[in-house]
DNA sequence: CGAAAATTTGACATGACTCAACTGGAGTGG
DNA sequence: CCACTCCAGTTGAGTCATGTCAAATTTTCG
């Protein structure tokens, strides 16, 4: 069940099989289905997520009542509202399944706990976030610098396949403009 | 010397006065005149910058030949190009100071020896991580959610002193717009 | 099959950019 | 200590990328 979880961790650090067996009595699991909520605005987010199969987005509601996507997460990410799950405050954030997607979590206040039994898990985070804070950094060079339209074109060639999986108005949401916009680059891009 | 970074890491987790020595022997210190480099387009960047005093910034060079700041450090933050320095490939980033400024460096093949004889620094460096994440993601948020005039105003909200701090045209390139249009509306709010 | 949701299309509006000219300080060298 | 230069900031006119809104069409799914 979770060696998709197990297979990431090894990748990083050391885990014996004794090792892997404390992690599991830290971890629960749960099945969503399109649609399901891990994390609605205003809860306290209790929980870190793996994704073992799937695909989820965090979102925000804008003054203008419509839903900003910030973030996706596909297979073998970790995510959460880490400021809400860090600091224990509501969050202004929901995370919501895309498709039927399994996860696997971490409770917040088994957090120490699991970090005193398996030290190496600190610096298996410690490399997650570091990757995650640069692609961030990444992320918001390509806002910046690039027009809709590239941003677009670009997306579209590194991730072919996230193209087709996720709706176009959240595909749009999360490159930062409206789906109406994104409909005519595509009309424009199929007639050449 | 290194006093600011001591309290910094102790506000986080347990150091000894024998294990900060260690961390000492570790840490190479320089001081920065304004314009300054300690990363230039092209170069693997070799160290994680603690900034002690002063202020740094990371800029890209686009394709219009214009620089985009991407982001700033100041005081207590660390800051570097974090997938240059964590998988040694070239930069396409440069970080400059913004006045005079003094940092402590961690040379990246230093950094496995310093995780292995202080463990906690993984602690430490997972929980800077995770916030500069949520921070990241935080601004991700504001530049796709808010207008560029509601991002300045949030902005000079939040950090007053700080918007003194730097020349306007490099605020204006963090926040997303041209200079001309931060002039503009600086206009604008005076007269009101 | 029918209703709801997603996408497309077109007309029009606008926030922000570009470019160029002008102003005012901050250094710098004679 | 003045004169000169250079860089940052300001202002205005014109333009363009992208947004808004509303209607038509297609797709999805109970």
């Amino acid at each position: 069940m979770y060696t998709n979880l197990l297979d990431h961790i090894r990748k990083y650090v050391a885990l014996s099989e004794t090792e892997a067996e404390v992690l599991l009595s830290f971890l629960r699991y749960r099945e969503l289905k399109k649609k399901d909520w891990v994390l609605q605005e205003g809860q306290v987010c209790a929980y870190n997520f793996f994704i073992l199969r799937g695909c989820l987005r965090l979102y925000v509601i804008t003054e203008k009542g419509t839903e900003q996507i910030i973030q996706f997460g596909i297979d073998h990410w970790w995510i959460s509202d880490y400021n809400s799950y860090d600091r224990q405050v509501p969050s202004g954030a929901a995370i919501q399944a895309v498709e039927p997607t399994e996860v696997a979590m971490i409770d917040r206040r088994d957090q120490a706990a699991l970090f005193a039994q398996l030290p190496q898990l600190e610096a298996y985070f410690r490399i997650i976030f570091q990757r995650a804070y640069a692609a961030s950094l990444m992320r918001i060079q390509f806002m910046t610098c690039l027009s809709g339209e590239e941003r677009y074109l670009q997306f579209s060639r590194n991730f072919p396949e996230f193209v087709q999986r996720v709706p176009q108005y959240m595909l749009a949401s999360y490159l930062g403009f409206t789906p109406e916009f994104l409909s005519k680059m595509r009309a424009k891009k199929k007639s050449r």
